[in-house]
DNA sequence: TCGCGGATGAACT
DNA sequence: GTTCATCCGCGAG
């Protein structure tokens, strides 16, 4: 059967600019919305649009830095822009990016993509054909885009194969909600997320505008 | 389309 | 031993 979804003609991204970038988490939550994830791996490129992101504030319980600087979450004390890449439940990896001054702890979690390029390699990756479905939801982000924990403490604005990247496609229409599967502060609405985009993950309840 | 329960492995108490 | 920032498959509606 053929496919309907055949790889899109796209403007390539470019690098951002360091000084472009907030450093604060609920404002990088929201800019991150809209910019663009790459991979840049031996045998193919992968590209998606960044739909979904949940912030992780210092002193926020539901924070992985909450309680400190340990060996798993010291990615999170680095200058904003770093990468922060642990596994939960036992089976999927979480991508995360560094969103404070350097010995401040806190996080923004990518929740999910948009797939723009290699969608075939995400389908090899994944095993699963629906475009919608292959970076719906954060730990099948980081299986399409073969994202693991060798990839923890990058600088995502500076890795030259792991980056994120911006092509001017603003996100025209932001929403927020309470954020998805935690159980500590579970009522901040700390989740941001491209309005009516059907990439983006959760209970359709959540996803109203 | 929705809600539920089990699998799963590592960090941490 | 407990706690997860999840995913998948199942069954009911």
């Amino acid at each position: 059967m053929a496919r309907m979804d055949s790889e899109v003609i796209i403007k390539p991204p470019e690098r951002i600019v360091r000084s472009n970038v907030p450093v604060d988490t609920v404002a990088l939550a929201r800019y991150l919305l809209g910019k663009v994830l790459v991979h840049e791996l031996d045998d193919a490129t992968v590209t998606g649009r960044i739909v979904e992101t949940e912030a992780y504030l210092p002193g926020d319980p539901a924070c992985h830095a909450f309680r400190g600087m340990t060996a798993r979450n010291k990615s999170l004390f680095l200058e904003h822009g770093r990468s922060y890449v642990y596994l939960c439940y036992g089976v999927s990896q979480m991508l995360n990016v560094s969103s404070e001054p350097p010995g401040v702890g806190a996080g923004v979690l990518l929740r999910a993509l948009q797939p723009l390029q290699g969608m075939d390699h995400m389908r090899r990756m994944s095993n699963r054909d629906r475009l919608r479905d292959l970076a719906r939801g954060p730990g099948r982000l980081t299986t399409a885009f073969r994202v693991g924990p060798e990839h923890d403490g990058l600088d995502l604005f500076r890795d030259p194969r792991l980056w994120i990247g911006n092509d001017d496609h603003p996100a025209a229409d932001v929403a927020h909600s309470v954020r998805i599967g935690i159980s500590k502060a579970a009522d901040a609405r700390l989740r941001f997320f491209i309005a009516g985009s059907p990439y983006v993950s959760g209970p359709r309840a959540l996803n109203a505008a």
